[in-house]
DNA sequence: AGTATACATTTGTATATACAAATATTGTAT
DNA sequence: ATACAATATTTGTATATACAAATGTATACT
């Protein structure tokens, strides 16, 4: 399916401009598949990716700063985002005895659980997204996707 | 830069979770800068994608449902959405007269306006946003993505 | 020490979004 | 005609997000 026909663009646009748009909107199409995974796990995408950052850390606490600096999301009001989080007991948070204006956040064996449990689903889900494309073009992919993010 | 290094993972993905995710990231980017520029005219993307599905019926009305079909991004509550463009006068809604379940929203001269001021402006910043890739790259990348989208 | 500045997080508030239920209109079957 | 289902949109409500201002803590300067 090529972009114009799933938006319904007559008009032709320039390569670039297809291109972002087209970006965005396969991305737009996985996303929201993957969202639908995470929901029945009681989890939205910005607090899975919380998760799989604290999880990252290996029982190192990360900071605040820390987590947001990481977040593929937009990351406005990790705080809350990680209170949703602490209510469901999946993490916990203490004020950073070195330096009190921070604050330790840490993944409990509860979240932990969770993202084993969800690790098979998700990868499974990943592949089953792009199952569409061969190995070869899937290495190619991420070699345009990186090359992109370069221009930063 | 590799996904591995933007989200600081150490841990092997597999290659299909590995695109899946670096898929969503990159477009994450490309989408910020985006907002960015139309916040600057008082748009936010579904509102500019709104106006842009509506100057593409080129002089005949849409109805929400119609609009719903063809939106990019997440498109519940289509009826406030569209109640934020008709207070600034950018499009404007009346009852379907042969069907009056239906309303028949039009983009007003203004609409149209703000979109040409527009038009320029989001060319050049989706050229520069992809100008880490050539002409060719570009071509391969669409290629792809739109094999992607065939999954469905 | 006292004051100013920078830092890290939290909170207030306005707006946006998701989801379900409600409303209004049309089409269909009896 | 009447009742019932289908369609299209709107509204209520809870939650999420964005942005700015506020809070509390640490650091630097005089």
């Amino acid at each position: 399916m090529t972009i114009e026909e799933a938006l319904h663009i007559s008009a032709k646009l320039d390569l670039e401009s297809k291109t972002a748009i087209n970006l965005q909107y396969t991305s737009r199409l996985l996303e929201e598949k993957f969202a639908g995974l995470l929901k029945e796990y009681d989890l939205t995408t910005p607090q899975f990716n919380v998760l799989r950052i604290l999880r990252g850390q290996k029982g190192n606490p990360a900071s605040l700063a820390c987590i947001q600096e990481r977040m593929v999301d937009r990351n406005s009001n990790t705080t809350r985002l990680v209170d949703k989080l602490i209510k469901k007991e999946w993490v916990k948070r203490r004020v950073c005895p070195d330096n009190r204006r921070m604050v330790e956040i840490e993944i409990t064996a509860e979240g932990l659980a969770v993202l084993k449990q969800l690790d098979p689903l998700t990868r499974e889900l990943n592949a089953k997204n792009v199952e569409a494309l061969t190995e070869e073009e899937l290495v190619t992919l991420n070699t345009l996707l990186d090359k992109l993010k370069t221009n930063e």
